[in-house]
DNA sequence: AAGTGGTCTAGACCACTAT
DNA sequence: TAGTGGTCTAGACCACTTT
């Protein structure tokens, strides 16, 4: 690695209309190239919106675009008044999500569920709160298992409302393919949802199920689901293998 | 909860010109608060921007600007040529990110780092690789303890690569306010790091240091952080109890 | 051919910050 | 007051999909 060569090296810096690829886009590639350079470093300014126009001949709303781009994703900052600088890096910025997960069975990988049990029980007290039912009001209770080259990933017990007028209860079960979780052509009764991550021990059943000697540490996503009448339809939560599936993600410029 | 209400009540479907809020966040507004309210389903194609344009009395880059806010936020999907289609709920597009993490420490709440160790020591084989050095090359090695109320929250070992002629070192081990590790003003370094989440068992030092009897699981959290030049200046991670922090998200249309 | 979204222009006016 | 970013217009042209 060579060191010291922050400004030397210039990236093509031209825009080329004849491109595939849009003038925002590539006034914002070369922006960002400039910073991972060093061109610009954190805390810098970087040239005004009217020097960028003129410098690659791109009219003001092309140029907003770009700037746009680079501060949603974290690399700049635009102050009204005072002008965009590079932004440092933040630790805050950093997320994780649950794409990774929907990948690992899209990949064509030899990927199943097993549907361990479903039957209809009584709620209880925790149950009909998440559910917003009366204590003893009929659910349907799912226990799943997903398993990818038949090796087990995780594990989801859930709870639905039972109601037989709702078509619900058909789409969440039919589980032959794992679309039906992520991208579920039936789901149009769900709204929206809300998801909390933990870690947890397994305890002896989840062990013996995901085949992990105790004591182990997994993942525990929760969940409820909500229709568009914001009722809760479904509660229930995931556990997974940690060392079976693991979120990874970056910060800063990446270019 | 009343039912069956989807499409009476309509939302105030004006654009305010002597509003704060700019036109295409209105616009985007009354979008979602409509697909919110059931006017459009999931599936359902929503009405054509010369339409919108019409309709609300705005120009055509406005309305852009306002199905592309939805469209980023997951909300719609606008196909070239066919429509702009209301997009279902979809587990994948759930993200956590550490924002919750960084509030944790910026509520003003009383929170501290104590620097339980620090000194020079030689790489091993992991550390070597790692950072890109040398076996047995020196570096810095970082043990720090982060309590929130006194109560201990996370545990943080980190390995930096030893160079007198860098400043990082000093800037790391600014610990006294916990700005260094998130918004750092002198990380000005740092180009990019790499971050990986699993779950662990604890082991009896960390389980002793965060004050949990074993066994216990938690949050396992690595980095890599990089400099301008892409290489590596510092590895670690954070070990953090489940039970002081777990992180929540949401999916969907949430109006 | 008609309708859709995608990009871009060449300005305008405004709000804010610095001097 | 000058310079900055933020919003918006009223079109234009293009690429794509559908009929």
């Amino acid at each position: 690695m060579v060191q010291g060569t922050q400004n030397l090296p210039q990236s093509e810096d031209r825009i080329d209309r004849d491109l595939y690829e849009p003038a925002y886009a590539q006034l914002a590639n070369i922006l960002r190239k400039q910073i991972a350079e060093g061109t610009y470093r954190p805390g810098d300014q970087l040239p005004s919106e009217a020097q960028l126009c003129r410098r690659y001949g791109i009219s003001p709303m092309t140029v907003r675009r770009s700037i746009n781009l680079l501060a949603d994703q974290g690399v700049v900052d635009a102050q009204q008044g005072r002008g965009t600088f590079v932004k440092p890096l933040e630790l805050g910025t950093a997320s994780f999500d649950l794409q990774e997960l929907q990948d690992l069975f899209s990949n064509g990988t030899d990927a199943n569920i097993k549907l361990l049990d479903t039957r209809v029980v009584s709620a209880d007290a925790r149950t009909a709160r998440r559910l917003n039912i009366a204590i003893g009001a009929p659910t349907i209770y799912i226990r799943r298992l997903f398993s990818r080259e038949s090796k087990p990933v995780f594990y989801h017990r859930a709870y639905l409302v039972y109601d037989p007028t709702r078509p619900i209860v058909e789409a969440e079960l039919d589980v032959t393919s794992l679309q039906g979780l992520f991208a579920n052509a039936d789901n149009t009764i769900l709204k929206r949802g809300e998801l909390t991550i933990e870690t947890t021990l397994l305890n002896e059943e989840e062990s013996k199920i995901l085949e992990i000697p105790m004591p182990a540490a997994a993942f525990y996503l929760a969940h409820v689901f909500y229709d568009f009448n914001d009722c809760p339809i479904s509660w229930g939560w995931f556990i997974f293998r940690s060392d079976q599936l693991r979120f990874t993600t970056q910060v800063g410029i990446n270019d």
